[in-house]
DNA sequence: TTCTTGACTTAGAACCATTCTAATTTTAAG
DNA sequence: CTTAAAATTAGAATGGTTCTAAGTCAAGAA
């Protein structure tokens, strides 16, 4: 979904879109590294002197909350945040700690809405790893 | 794998199988709820007094490392671990906070070894939603 | 057995990501 | 313009995890 949709989006009753939702917005549709808080916070920061890190906080969680970001736990003690909220699988390097979006055809869960009597809210497929450049890095220094 | 089993694969050289790494493997082998490491601390602390959270914390990084216990890390800023070290999905209630194991057959990256180039190391298929307990009470209280 | 060395454990401090709090500012509605 | 609700802010508090330095234990050497 494009951004002007996403922002659209938000002008409804009940929720105000500020120039710091807008920000957050935007900053997750230019940078699909899945970035975490801190470096959220660090880029808006040099645009927005005065934001503070609540704010960061409160607006992730309200974006997630309308649908429109996905939150991303592949790393221990970290949030990370992705714009793109299709479903599909995450690939963490812990070596590089590099998140990478990885296609995963024919996943028996994508369509579920229940398992086990359990109802399926939300999927998230992640896989631990060592990626490609830091493979390649390992046979250079060979 | 059996207790015993991965007790023995303890006793080989450059590592040794301490009171407090047998009571952490006991532990996970007798509790298959997914602990949170607090639950461990807490539940050993009263059998032995003296065990500190340091080594709750290295015994479980070290019992990881030697592919004898799995971490989970599908709740926000809290580890958890199981004893079962065989793939399969966690699904996490975010209404109970509790971690239950769900069995998905045909899981198209069960036997892959690489992905895009990307070497998996392992995989952590998480499922999130509301329970099947939680949606009966919700059911009860109308 | 005793000695020596390295591995392990301990208590508590430090760290750091996240959440909370209270005050202030902004927005939307009347 | 006024008012009330919502949003933002700075900084404190929280809490899970990691680090540190000191002490303890275990295995191999003599």
């Amino acid at each position: 979904m494009g951004l002007k949709e996403k922002l659209a989006g938000l002008n409804k009753k009940g929720s105000t879109l500020t120039i710091q939702r807008h920000a957050v917005l935007e900053y997750l549709y230019e940078n699909r590294t899945h970035p975490t808080v801190e470096e959220i916070y660090h880029s808006l920061k040099e645009k927005f002197s005065a934001i503070s890190k609540a704010t960061i906080y409160n607006t992730l969680e309200f974006l997630k909350n309308h649908g429109l970001i996905q939150e991303i736990t592949i790393e221990r003690g970290k949030l990370r945040f992705d714009y793109e909220v299709k479903p599909h699988h995450h690939f963490f390097c812990h070596k590089c700690k590099h998140v990478y979006d990885v296609n995963v055809e024919g996943c028996p869960l994508a369509e579920k809405k229940m398992i086990d009597g359990h109802k399926i809210e939300e999927l998230r497929p992640y896989i631990i790893g060592t990626c490609s450049k830091c493979l390649q890095k390992k046979r250079d220094s060979r």
